[in-house]
DNA sequence: AGCACA
């Protein structure tokens, strides 16, 4: 028995074009008729794959499961782009169809032990960068204050306050990642004077400060 | 948990 799974653009589209298949006869002679369901968690893709559909089938003569799970490693350990997903964590199960090859065996084990695997981020933790992103400040926060703080940490270059939106963040950028690390560390959890929460909280920014 | 500027 022959299994295929199909990605749609929307969740609606899957639901109509399932509703509208179920039950068609495809094999005149056997009167065998398609049973489709939806899958129990996403396929995934790559951003690069938006735009037509593309037929990926690499079975190779094995029997359908093994060369399924076969297709979905290679699946899986193409241009797989995490960040970009847009998923939010626990929306889907954590196993996927391929999660029986050894190699993501190995990656659910670590998983539980809160270990990292060689492909994949430490949760939480960002690549060490020269530019500081600050959060948790209180509404009355001022730059004045934070410079105040930051400047007691040698290489600090630019500092940012934002306030628009919701409660204010900030970009600091030091000379280099010693000088970030530095300040990072020293700072991290440590409470403003203006501070009607919880300490701050600094990580390294997502991406490094663009300088005019 | 919240990440802009060019």
């Amino acid at each position: 028995m022959a299994v295929a799974f199909v990605i749609f653009f929307t969740h609606q589209d899957a639901v109509a074009t399932m509703s509208a298949l179920n039950g068609t006869v495809f094999d005149p002679d056997t009167g065998d008729t398609l049973f489709i369901e939806l899958a129990r968690s996403n396929s995934r893709r790559s951003t690069r794959e938006f735009g037509p559909y593309r037929i990926i089938d690499k079975r190779t003569g094995a029997k359908d499961k093994e060369s399924l799970d076969e297709a979905y490693t290679q699946y899986d350990d193409h241009g797989l782009d995490e960040q970009t997903e847009n998923r939010s964590e626990g929306e889907y199960p954590d196993s996927t169809f391929g999660a029986s090859t050894d190699q993501s065996v190995e990656m659910e084990s670590r998983k539980r032990k809160g270990q990292p695997s060689s492909d994949e981020k430490v949760e939480g933790e960002r690549q060490p960068c020269t530019t500081l992103f600050i959060a948790n400040l209180g509404p009355a926060c001022s730059k004045e204050e934070l410079n105040e703080v930051l400047s007691k940490y040698p290489g600090l270059q630019t500092l940012k306050l934002l306030r628009k939106g919701g409660m204010p963040v900030a970009f600091a950028d030091f000379q280099d990642i010693e000088s970030s690390t530095e300040a990072l560390n020293g700072l991290q959890d440590t409470y403003l004077s203006s501070s009607d929460r919880g300490a701050m909280h600094v990580e390294y920014a997502r991406s490094k400060m663009r300088r005019a």
